[in-house]
DNA sequence: ACGGCTTGTAATATGATATATTATAAGTAT
DNA sequence: ATACTTATAATATATCATATTACAAGCCGT
């Protein structure tokens, strides 16, 4: 399985924000561009504004970011979309048999290490600013892309 | 979305087979031990025998493992069951607007990021043998567990 | 203050996919 | 020859992400 859509497209949201900074992005015009559906995109935006990323008012046009483009990390986004839910990146066998020794103790002997390779994971996340996806997006622009 | 379950029954199947290297251990005991359904079991087994982790013969009863314990790591069966299938970690919003120059352009600008995550992870993966997790599991059932 | 637009959600439908199940082929061994 | 195994195809079920429909509530220009 795979880190949900909900991710790429809040990156594509923030972007979009940045890049129209002088027009109102609204969530129609940003699922325009993602080729989402809107509700989707509302309610990325959504978690995106509970996590303090952009600001939003119901009824008030237009969304904006809250925070400057290098204080926004992959790792940002990321838990704000929630894209690996609460149980971690891993999904165990849930019932494994308790009568035998193995089964009994499997978790126990796995899940330190589950984790530590999902850490390992979301530090690299971590490191990467949406101002260097920015960059690249005003890059590959300016090149005539 | 997290990766798949397969992942842990390949590791619960490899410590299962281990700890009971004095006896023949079937696929059904493996379904046993792991609460997993019988034909999953032979599908993930049959993924580690294709990996070259572990031998088995069609009709002959029992499988074993086809190498030290030391030599298999956690990216080595994370690759052999494709946990997490060929397209990646991240599942990317698939159509962004092509007359968008942001939809344009945001695949170029984030794709090797995605990536460099997805290779943090595995690299931590790599440094993980199954060794260290029958290890922890003898520990533990020899304090009575 | 009204009408049209927006954000924000609830409820439901659709689709994709992982796991479970049923069935059967084919090999081994006693 | 029989009983048990691995192996796999075909189908069913369950779960969950995304899409859709519907509507509530708030803003704002006219």
């Amino acid at each position: 399985m795979q880190i949900t859509s909900r991710f790429t497209i809040a990156v594509h949201s923030i972007a979009l924000i940045e890049c129209n900074r002088d027009m109102k992005v609204t969530s129609n015009i940003i699922a325009g561009s993602t080729n989402v559906n809107p509700v989707i995109v509302r309610g990325v935006l959504s978690q995106l504004k509970e996590a303090g990323i952009i600001n939003s008012r119901q009824g008030a046009s237009g969304v904006t970011l809250a925070k400057p483009l290098s204080d926004i990390t992959f790792y940002d986004i990321y838990e704000a979309v929630d894209s690996v839910k609460d149980e971690g990146l891993f999904h165990f066998h849930e019932h494994p048999n308790p009568d035998c020794p193995v089964g009994r103790n499997i978790h126990a002997a796995t899940d330190e290490r589950l984790r530590q390779v999902q850490t390992a994971m979301e530090n690299e996340m971590k490191k990467i600013r949406l101002s260097d996806i920015i960059d690249d997006i005003r890059r590959e622009i300016g090149a005539g892309n």
